[in-house]
DNA sequence: TCCGATTAGATCGGATACGATATAAATCAA
DNA sequence: TTGATTTATATCGTATCCGATCTAATCGGA
C-alpha cells in the first residue's frame, strides 16, 4: 500500500489505456509509412484513401467516407489534392449532379498495384499474431462506433 | 477466381490492412470519448497528456513527449491550451532555464482522477480479451518505431 | 574564459479530423 | 408546379501531428 509522494495517489499509468495503445500505434505506422510514401509524393491518409479506391471504383464521396470512417469535411481536401497530384479523378454524376464520383487514374492505380505495405508486415513484429490482431483491432473499433452511435 | 470487372485486378481490400484497422479504432476511440471530454472541456490528445501527467509529476515537456511519442512541436500549443484552462501550471526549472516543468493544479488533478475511461471499457465489447489487445497493439507500437528508427 | 556546438522549447507551414454551416441539386407535398 | 424539405458536397474554424527552422540557455574544448 506505499505510495511514493511525489505520484498521483490515484495516477493511471498511460500503459493501461487501451485507448492510448491505439492513439500511438496509429502514430507509429504513420511513421513507419512515411518514408515509403515519401518517394511517391502521398501522405498517410492519402494511402488509406488510394487504397480504398482500389478495392471499388467510381464510388461516390459519401460511399467512400462510409469505408474510411470519414465524412466530405474530411474527404473534399484530401481527394482535391490527389486530384491535383494526379492520382484520381473526380466528376460529377450526370444522373445525380449532387454527387462527386471518383476514381483511379492509370497513374494512381499503377502506383497502388506495386504494394507499399509489404515491407511492413514484418516491422510490426507480429508473425502468425497479425491477421487476429487485425481482425481483433477492427472488433473493437466497430464495437466502439456501435456504442458511440447508441446513444445519441 | 472470377473477378468482377470493375473491380481492381489487384484491389486491396481495405481490411486486409492492419494499419486502416489502427487507424480507424483510433477515430473510434476519439469518438467514443468526445461526449464524455466535451462535458469538461478536453479534447482527446489533451486528456491524454493529462493521464500522463497524472501519472508522474512535475515534468519536463521533452519527458511528457517520450511518454506520448510526441514531440514539442506538439505538445507546445496542446500544454498551453491546457495551462490556460487552468488544468496545469507550467513554470521554467529554475535550475536549467531551457526546460519547461509541467504539473497538473488541483483542478486539473481532480478533474483527472474521476475516472472517465470506465464507462468505456465496456463500449470495447472486448470483454477478458481487453489486457491482451492492450498489450498486443502496444508491443506493435513498439515494434513499428523501433523499425523505423532503425533504419534513418 | 570564450566561442562554437548542443540542447530544450517554441514557431511556422502543410495536412488531417471534425462540428457547424453553406450551397446546390433532387425530392416531395399541397 | 412550386415551395419546403432532404441530400451530397463543400467551406470554415479549431485542434492536432509533424518536418523544418528559430531562439535562448547550457556545455565543452582550446
Amino acid at each position: 500500500m506505499a505510495r511514493s509522494p511525489k505520484t498521483a495517489p490515484k495516477g493511471r499509468k498511460l500503459s493501461n489505456f487501451l485507448c492510448f495503445a491505439v492513439y500511438s500505434a496509429n502514430l507509429a505506422f504513420g511513421r513507419a509509412y512515411k518514408p515509403l510514401l515519401d518517394k511517391v509524393g502521398l501522405t498517410y491518409t492519402q494511402y488509406i484513401a488510394m487504397v480504398a479506391l482500389s478495392d471499388e471504383d467510381e464510388v461516390t464521396v459519401s460511399a467512400l467516407g462510409e469505408k474510411l470512417f470519414l465524412e466530405s469535411n474530411t474527404l473534399t481536401p484530401i481527394l482535391k489534392k490527389l486530384e491535383q497530384t494526379g492520382y484520381i479523378k473526380r466528376y460529377r454524376d450526370p444522373a445525380d449532379e449532387r454527387q462527386v464520383r471518383l476514381s483511379l487514374t492509370p497513374v494512381g492505380r499503377k502506383l497502388i498495384e506495386q504494394d507499399l505495405s509489404v515491407s511492413l508486415v514484418e516491422a510490426t513484429g507480429l508473425g502468425d499474431e497479425f491477421p487476429v490482431v487485425q481482425q481483433t483491432v477492427s472488433r473493437l473499433r466497430d464495437n466502439l462506433l456501435r456504442a458511440t452511435k447508441a446513444d445519441d
